[in-house]
DNA sequence: CTTGAACCTCAAGTGGCTTGAGGGCGTAGC
DNA sequence: GCTACGCCCTCAAGCCACTTGAGGTTCAAG
């Protein structure tokens, strides 16, 4: 299959997929006539990284998730770049819950207290 | 005061302020010999575009708050760059929250219905 | 006068692509 | 034969917000 059918089947653009290979995320597939010719196991890894991808797996764990796969370890190791990636997920949204919090409040302070003021004294720009 | 100085005022790193200096952030300052030279107004705004920043604003958004405080607007702009930057903290955290409840349901499949087989049928991988 | 810290500029690297320039091949219609 | 279209190719640059590094200059202290 040409590049261009790989691209719809797994829903990833056609520079996306050339990408993946100058980067050694994909192999280099056989060519025709300088034309890139996929089999069906590209398919399957390509829908597996864009299954990483949606999941919001960096490129490297993407990378380590594939050979992982593809040298059939036991899934408990997935299971663990899974936990782990769970973790970050949980503390970054920590880290938005109190970004939101703080901006919350400066947004009320400026309810409350100073607005109408000038914005060089509004209690949402006064570092503290 | 020089740029060192600045920086250590303003707990913002070196390269940082030539940074916002060459992306026309920071208004260039005065030299003597070649060097950097700020004033207090300097410190001023790289503190404010510092706390901008903390709050996850973006470079842009930095820029349009530092106009308004020098055109000395009044603080309602400043509440509206803040409340519409709160809605897309809240965006993110309810993606994030979505994101999480995927990966932890995956990871729970994982432990109840697939721990022990190989990594390519772990229901981790199962691109739906 | 020498040393060392601080300063300077310019270029490249980070992540994960997207976009664009400039060109080749194959087919379909006129 | 000629043109238009659609697909393919490579290489380079752009996005964001810096950081890092190379290589060179200026300043302050001893």
């Amino acid at each position: 299959m040409r590049i261009g059918v790989l691209a719809k089947a797994a829903s990833v653009s056609v520079p996306t997929i050339r990408y993946y290979e100058s980067i050694g995320l994909l192999a280099p597939p056989a060519r025709q006539g300088g034309e890139r010719i996929y089999g069906s196991e590209a398919l399957k890894a390509l829908n597996l990284v864009r299954h990483c991808r949606e999941l919001d797996f960096s490129i490297d764990e993407t990378r380590d998730i594939l050979a992982s796969v593809q040298r059939r370890l036991p899934c408990s190791d997935t299971k663990t770049f899974a936990e782990k990636h769970l973790g970050s997920i949980r503390k970054k949204i920590a880290e938005l819950r109190a970004l939101e919090a703080t901006v919350a409040a400066l947004v009320s302070g400026c309810e409350t207290t100073c607005c109408g003021s000038a914005a060089p004294d509004c209690v949402i720009l006064q570092a503290r």
